[in-house]
Order: structure tokens, then C-alpha cells, then sequence
DNA sequence: GGATTGATATCAAGCGCTTGATAGCGTGAA
DNA sequence: TTCACGCTATCAAGCGCTTGATATCAATCC
């Protein structure tokens, strides 16, 4: 027990705000599994979950696109799911083959559960930030995000 | 292509923080990796030269440690970059079976290359907040990780 | 001194995701 | 009508990491 808490120094002192990005990051996903273990949920669940009950009827390949990751990494998460009884698959009226996903009843509880856990600690991180430099990291983050993105000068 | 740049709607609404600090990250390691490419270094490659640079004679496990992965991903990882001839193994003086890790001459300029590109990302950060309001991200982003981190409620 | 503990490295198997390739089906152009 | 195109899903193989288990060796306790 006890995680070290050593980091690579050199790193963290050239590249100050990519490495608190990073450290934060790898914490906050940490903390979310270990939240979402007790529920027998993983954090890919989660987020497949959540966007489903964002855009129910959503597609597999859209349902990709949204979470950043392959088609066939969507199809294994879903077979699971399906599988559990929390999702379901309907076959598009139009195109037989393509499958609208809704989450069942039983997938809507098992979500709200997992949501609670996630509420409850973006609720603790603004009480601890306070509402004003909570929103101020938010845009800080969103410029990070664009001026990352933008072409290379 | 032209990623559709779309999102979880509901959980970003839901759960601003935590969701702007995961796109965020995910940027930046997607630009990361599109910079590194190019130069035949993963992100993975560049985190452990980086780490054996600030700790020279570091062993594999104490370098597991730092890097938040096993010893078994960090030999493979070790195997790899040995076999490029940019990393060393020199088994230690007292115990024969353990090996202190060292950058070579290649290894230092490969690593410099790669640390060009990051860095290169990390001013075009700082220059686009500028330097107060990156001092203060990385503030918050540090109390972010201490209130993830403190037992729960 | 000889057994136990602790830290190292390493072998083996499994998992989740990726890239690559294939097949079905609706749509729009020739 | 027909054929190429685009989007869907899915099969197959590979990769990087994990958990689990094992062997070796220094340090420590009895």
C-alpha cells in the first residue's frame, strides 16, 4: 500500500501544465474505478451507458464515434451489456442490419447508480474549487483543448 | 475524415469538470502521439526515456513505480528500446540479478528529439493562456487531484 | 547457521483495444 | 436497370497491458 507517489521530476518541471493535465487525469480515472468496482461497472461501461441514455437509438458505428473508439470495441461492450440486460438492440426499420440501442429499465437503474458515484465527485471537486474557479478551469481546459488541436505553427 | 466532434452531451452537461478534464487529456495525448509518430517513439517510449533521464540506474521495478504500470509491462517495454540501442542494462553491483538502467548516447537523442515536440506543445499552451493563467491551471488542476484523492465523505 | 521475509526479474495466460479485411444493404449516378 | 459508392456490422489477428504464479538472491530473525 502506500503508491509512492514519486513522479518522473525532470518531466513534471519541463512541461508543467501537460504533466498536471496528465497526474490529474490519471487520478480522477483511477477514482472512478475504484467508485464503480463496488457496481460491477468499468468505466467504458459507463460512458457506453451514458450516451445511449443521451441518444437513445443510437447506432453502434455513431455510438463509436462519440466514445473515440473502434466499432468492434463498441460491439464487444455491447454484446456484454446485452447480455446483462441492460441494453437492447433493435433492428433499424429501414436497414435490417443496423441496430438502433436502448437501454432497458434495469440498465437505467444500473446507470443511475454509477451516475450518483460520478455526481458525487464532481460535486466534491467544485465544493473544493468553488463554483467560480470551477468554471474558470472548465474554459481553461476547453483552451487547452483548441489550442492543441489548431494546425501546427 | 474530420472527426465528427462529437460528444456525450448528457454527461457533459452533468458532470462539467470531470468531462472537460478528460477531453482535455485526450487531446493533448492524441496530439502527443501524432508528433511522436514521426520520430518512431510512443508516448509509452518517451515516458520511460524521460524517467530513466531524470533517474539514471533507476532498476525496472522502481521504474514500474513511477510510470504507473507493472514490471512486466516496463520490461517489455525495457526489451524494446534495449534492443534499439537506446537503453542499457547494467546488473548491479551487490545484487547480480538486478539490472540499473541507463540512457545511451542514441537513447539521449532520441529522447531530445521527442522532448522537442512536447515541449514545442507545451509553450504554444502557455503562450496561448498565458503565464498566469497556466501557473493557476496547474493550481487547480493539482487541488483537483489532492480532493479526488482525500478518503471519502 | 539455517529458515523466513522482501524485493527483484520473468514466464504464462487473459483481456480490451487496435488495424486489416470481408460481407450486406440502401443510395445515387451512369 | 445496373453498378459503384458509402455506411453498417463482424470476423480474424496482433499488441500492449493486466493479473497470477514462479525463481532467485540479499537481508533479517530465531
Amino acid at each position: 500500500m502506500g503508491s509512492a507517489e514519486v513522479e518522473p521530476s525532470a518531466e513534471v518541471q519541463a512541461h508543467p501544465v501537460i504533466w498536471a493535465l496528465r497526474r490529474a487525469e490519471m487520478a480522477l480515472q483511477s477514482v472512478k474505478e475504484q467508485r464503480l468496482r463496488p457496481l460491477g461497472i468499468a468505466p467504458s461501461h459507463y460512458a457506453l451507458l451514458m450516451t445511449v441514455h443521451g441518444a437513445p437509438g443510437l447506432t453502434g458505428a455513431e455510438l463509436a464515434r462519440r466514445l473515440h473508439v473502434t466499432p468492434q470495441a463498441v460491439a464487444s461492450l455491447v454484446a456484454k451489456l446485452a447480455e446483462r440486460g441492460w441494453l437492447e438492440r433493435r433492428s433499424h426499420s429501414r436497414h435490417q442490419h443496423v441496430q438502433e440501442l436502448h437501454l432497458t429499465d434495469e440498465g437505467r437503474k444500473a446507470l443511475e447508480d454509477a451516475d450518483a458515484e460520478i455526481a458525487a465527485m464532481e460535486q466534491r471537486i467544485t465544493e473544493r474549487l468553488g463554483a467560480e474557479s470551477a468554471d474558470q478551469l472548465v474554459a481553461l481546459l476547453d483552451a487547452v483543448m483548441e489550442t492543441v488541436r489548431e494546425p501546427q505553427s
